[in-house]
DNA sequence: CATGGATACCAGATTACGTCA
DNA sequence: ATTGACGTAATCTGGTATCCA
């Protein structure tokens, strides 16, 4: 199985699908992601460009081509519905996506040659559905801070880690505990003000910039992690239709079984074992 | 009201440390 | 014991918003 995934131009297959060169045609946030099944019996993914046909399955493209074209480019987009984004506003009234699902087998004139062109070959399937997208202002901002904030932030600040022992950027791993915690306020807000981080800073026992930047890194693999678990899911749920391929990414807590959320890799691993035990089923009789 | 300095916060890029295979 | 890859805590830089004189 292959998978990739890649920001840019919607209009072009995913990178494995893709052997022409890159388009420079706009900057607008477009998302792609292809799903190639069937490797051929030396290991390696086919090459459709080149007339290679999958064994039985198809490659499939999914684009993610946002209604509005152009967003201010520093301007955050959030999902809204997802429960650790309930801070999200929505200031800009009905701004909204609509994404679309391709479904992209080359056809017969674009094994010649061009796999880049046409959006729609006439083998692919196509069906859209409108997803909510919330502007989000960070502008919300708490103003001027107390000075006892200030001096509490500042005294486990910048430039003043190396206080400590004498050490320079003496790097210290959070524990289970500490991660998990601000793992759950992230999930409750994004951000934080000043009352907050001094109180997980106390809490935790750590010093508030370490919570300041804890969040800042964590908003910084946010995006990673969503386009991740997003694509997979809705990959594997294309494909496997009738089989539970929810990676609990996006259940609330409540929701979410004993351990938490699921490894994509078992995820895979299940279907896998669930293919081979099918197989085995229909070898046996 | 306009302006500029100080302050705080943020995103993005980068560095560097700890862990593990 | 060593090494390289990887995850992530920490730092740096530049931009923006707010407050205040």
């Amino acid at each position: 199985m292959e998978l990739a995934l890649s920001l840019g131009d919607a209009s072009r297959p995913a990178s494995f699908l893709d052997k022409g060169p890159p388009s420079r045609a706009n900057d607008d946030l477009e998302f792609r992601v292809g799903l190639g099944l069937g490797l051929a019996g030396d290991g390696r993914g086919r090459d459709f460009c080149r007339g290679e046909q999958p064994d039985s399955d198809v490659p499939l493209q999914l684009d993610l081509i946002p209604l509005s074209p152009s967003l201010p480019r520093k301007t955050p987009l959030q999902f809204r519905g997802l429960p650790w984004l309930a801070e999200t506003r929505n200031d800009s009234a009905g701004e909204s996506a609509r994404f679309s699902v391709v479904n992209r087998l080359p056809s017969s004139a674009e094994e010649a040659g061009d796999c880049g062109g046409a959006h729609s070959p006439p083998n692919s399937t196509v069906s859209s559905f409108p997803m909510e997208l919330g502007i989000c202002s960070v502008s919300g901002r708490y103003s001027k801070r107390s000075d006892n904030e200030v001096d509490a932030d500042r005294d486990g600040s910048r430039g003043s880690d190396d206080d400590e022992n004498g050490m320079a950027r003496k790097k210290l791993r959070l524990s289970k505990e500490q991660s998990t915690f601000l793992e759950e306020s992230f999930k409750e807000h994004s951000t934080l003000n000043p009352k907050q981080k001094l109180a997980l800073a106390k809490q935790l026992n750590l010093r508030p910039r370490q919570v300041e930047v804890w969040f800042q890194n964590r908003r910084a693999r946010y995006p990673r992690d969503v386009l991740y678990h997003f694509t997979l899911e809705i990959l594997l749920s294309l494909f496997f239709p009738n089989t539970d391929c929810s990676l609990g990414f996006f259940q609330d807590e409540a929701e979410a079984d004993g351990d938490g959320l699921r490894e994509p890799e078992a995820v895979l691993r299940d279907l896998d074992g669930g293919e081979q035990e099918t197989a085995e089923g229909a070898a046996g009789a």
